[in-house]
DNA sequence: CTTAATTTGTTATAATATAACGTTTGTTAT
DNA sequence: ATAACAAACGTTATATTATAACAAATTAAG
């Protein structure tokens, strides 16, 4: 009976939740200044919660923003392989679900035979919204 | 007469010279210590030239890891499509050039019919040396 | 219960990056 | 050449992001 649903601590509990309620990434201290009234008061209790939920691939890091957004792709292989889209203009950030690409990159070959089972990618451009507005 | 190469400023070329002659990516504070010698003596001055080289394609910022290597492939369109490879044992990062994924990236559509002009790709594996070593 | 592993709380500090300001240098057009 | 503008520079201070170190408390397993 392998126990598949990770069982989280308070902290790292306070920290998802906060980060799932959210429109979109937040960011460290961010996520600090949220938490405070529920008894978390330093940078590192937020890290450490970080770490874990990364781990577990119920949150990614968007790398070009440092900040953190909930997993919305429940195929997600355990934050091995993301694919973000991130507007330019107002900052939207969405997680690509796209089995082709995800096959694709999975697959991927360097030209000297080498490939990689962790990736992340990160595109940019202008949302619909965005795009409309101008 | 379209002017195609930059002329690079001072800064900007000494910062460009450290990066260009240095085996691997490298951090801004490690290239500000090694230009201290020539005259560059604060964390913005190291910035700006960085900002401005990423601009116009010479180098890229390796997001995941905060640090700085020149650009190794010509066709690289400044700095609109990158991707690499990045080693989780030994540190070691490549520029990927590979028609095929430049392409297919450059053409992806998202579920909403969205194309981006720009993405970062970045790999996690063992490289060869450090595979053969296990 | 006992032991080991994980999580927590706390303080301090490291590492990365930008704001603000005035000066200097380089380019362009008259 | 020189006025006008843009780009780059120098400098100080500060903001932002992240980790080290250590002791206490909690949880999981035998
Ligand atoms: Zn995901
Ligand atoms: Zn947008
Ligand atoms: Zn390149
Ligand atoms: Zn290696």
């Amino acid at each position: 009976m392998t126990q598949k649903q990770e069982q989280l601590s308070k902290n790292q509990q306070i920290v998802l939740n906060i980060i799932e309620k959210a429109k979109g990434p937040l960011k460290a201290y961010s996520i600090l200044y949220n938490v405070q009234k529920r008894g978390i008061k330093a940078p590192l209790q937020v890290y450490r919660a970080l770490e874990k939920l990364i781990e577990i691939g119920k949150i990614h890091k968007i790398e070009s923003k440092n900040a953190f957004i909930a997993c919305k792709n429940s195929d997600c292989e355990i934050s091995k392989a993301t694919a973000f889209s991130i507007c330019n203009n107002c900052e939207h950030v969405k997680e690509i679900k796209n089995t082709k690409l995800s096959k694709y990159l999975s697959n991927f070959e360097d030209n000297s035979g080498m490939k990689y089972k962790k990736y992340n990618l990160e595109f940019f451009g202008l949302c619909k919204d965005c795009k409309l507005k101008q």
